[in-house]
DNA sequence: TTGTATGCGTTATCAG
DNA sequence: CTGATAACGCATACAA
């Protein structure tokens, strides 16, 4: 839908070749300043544009970068994505947006599209549903640039961001424990993911140094069905073998807490505690009690990613990305969910 | 970075013309179908994957939507650009968003960047501080499919879906005035906004039908700090002319709203009364007291933006999108912030 | 039914 | 310093 002149009518405007007006236009040193100047000043008042795919095709590079996410409403993913796009935008790099909605099958599909090229790297966090990686193996030998960040895949050797998950899980534990708990549960998307692998080895660190046995029955493993986890924790909570705390380890479920306390006698903190990841800090002081929480630095994250990239596609002969972990820390901000006054 | 085979390899790995294996490949009436299994079969072997912009500078199109957001993290917006891709995705289009985070100047540097026929159309809300339009008239006039939802432009003439602003204006502080409310104020981003204008037009009826003046002490216009924000309402609620009712015409304005209470003696609903358009159903019947939501039709709005220019990108001559505006209802669901037990 | 030739708009190579 | 020409990968008009 380009109705705009191109190359070829600005060149004919000028009374000068196509080249010349191409490299006018690119600042060619090989340009005298003087058509410079009247070139880009045609160009201006015709509103030149140039085509994209036109110069895609020409060099095999689309200046756009593939975001997927598992969701978009999410305060998490919504932040990183802004992270990413306050960079690549100073690059003049366009973002395609993804989301999986938690399903590895749209996950497949939509990586299978990328191969095309339609996008120069991607940028990703995985879905909870995937064990299976072959589609982003398949990506990753094809010399496909690809980063991953907080839910990541340790097999594919590329760089990856995450925050310090396992810390973060032993840290919040070891809050919980010095507030009196006991026997504390771990809530999780999905046993496959690596955050939540990390997360609860530092949740399982911090139960042992202290003495306590973990429980299976405590570990709550959810689905994307939010009235089914509140349900499926209001059964815990109600049942005989309740948690006296609680380690959300996403957002969403910290939630679906609050909504199956809702449901039962309980109080915040006073019969349960609660500490979660999430990056909402508006939300987690407006919750009643106002939530512990673990808060990963999202916007940061998106930032990080987006650097790497920005240096791998806008120099010439960048090695490929290295095979390394980089995490940038958490903060926990405690509040009344794990505080009884 | 499309490593894979292209075209003429393919072809001559058939012993086959390019143009049969391209007709084949798109299954035209005039190859056979013993040659087009045959090349299909081959294609999926060498998983040939057809260069996106060789095909779009050959067609003249994209299979790309531009989407362009005030904001990312908004339950409202995301929900849209999720119905937008529920659609898009069966006609194999792909998704570049953009934030303009609530800055016009970013708003058209991208809507600029988008006249060079990188998307083949733009479904967009406009920024808040959005009140030159020249940007966007051009791009009309140029011919570019432009459609518009929530926030409108009613100066160009095409299509835009809302939601019954008005009306939902007009209940809502209906609705306090059967509570009780005698002062009501209205918290909005921006008076530019076509939103504002229609809700408060249902705002200041509702005030006349019940009798009561409008007081301009009570309009909060709001800006892009949180904190600032929050204390321009706190100050409303600490000062002389205290009201005893609030309608917020966005849902991080009610946000802040529950914010600024917090921070006065005052209590929700006895005092002061809250409803707000509101999209966060989860988050609203979490918050204390539960919140009184006007809730927009998000998802389904961004599922009819798609239809429509699905329609019109994938079937051959079609007409201008037509200069209306299509209503899709909001609900109005009664919680604690409005009702004294 | 299949093959040949052309052009989409750019940039790069090669000549002048 | 500037111009002519080729090539990127694909789809189509035209030819066979």
């Amino acid at each position: 839908m380009n109705t705009g002149v191109n190359l070829k009518e600005l060149a004919a405007e000028l009374k000068l070749s196509p080249s010349t007006v191409s490299r006018a236009l690119n600042d060619s040193y090989e340009i005298s300043e003087a058509t410079k100047k009247k070139v880009i000043s045609m160009a201006e008042k015709l509103n030149y544009q140039p085509n994209p795919f036109a110069r895609s095709l020409r060099e095999n590079k689309s200046k756009t970068i593939a975001v997927v996410i598992p969701e978009r409403m999410s305060s998490f993913f919504s932040k990183v994505v802004d992270g990413i796009e306050e960079i690549t935008q100073q690059y003049g790099y366009h973002l395609l947006v993804y989301s999986t909605h938690e399903d590895v099958d749209r996950e497949k599909k939509i990586v299978n599209l990328l191969m095309n090229g339609r996008a120069d790297a991607i940028i990703m966090s995985v879905s909870s549903q995937t064990s299976d990686i072959s589609h982003l193996t398949r990506l990753h030998e094809r010399g496909f640039p690809l980063v991953f960040f907080d839910r990541i895949c340790s097999d594919i050797p590329t760089t990856k961001f995450i925050t310090n998950d396992y810390e973060s899980g032993f840290e919040g534990t070891k809050h919980l424990i010095q507030q009196g708990c006991r026997k504390i549960a771990f809530l999780m998307l999905s046993k496959e993911l690596s955050i939540t692998k990390d997360r609860y080895r530092g949740y399982l660190d911090a139960l042992k140094q202290a003495g306590l046995s973990p429980e299976p029955q405590l570990n709550i493993t959810c689905c994307q069905e939010e009235e089914e986890n509140i349900e499926s924790i209001r059964k815990l909570l109600d049942g005989p073998n309740r948690p006296d705390g609680i380690l959300s380890s996403v957002e969403k479920l910290a939630l679906a807490t609050y909504h199956a306390v809702k449901r039962t006698h309980l109080r915040i903190p006073n019969d349960i505690k609660i500490i979660s990841f999430f990056s909402n800090l508006s939300i987690a002081s407006l919750l009643n009690p106002s939530l512990t929480t673990i808060t990963q630095p999202a916007f940061n994250i998106g930032e990080e990613c987006a650097k790497l990239l920005m240096k791998k596609l806008t120099k010439p002969r960048q090695p490929d990305l290295p095979n390394q972990v980089i995490t940038i820390p958490s903060n926990i901000t405690i509040r009344s969910s794990t505080i009884v006054v």
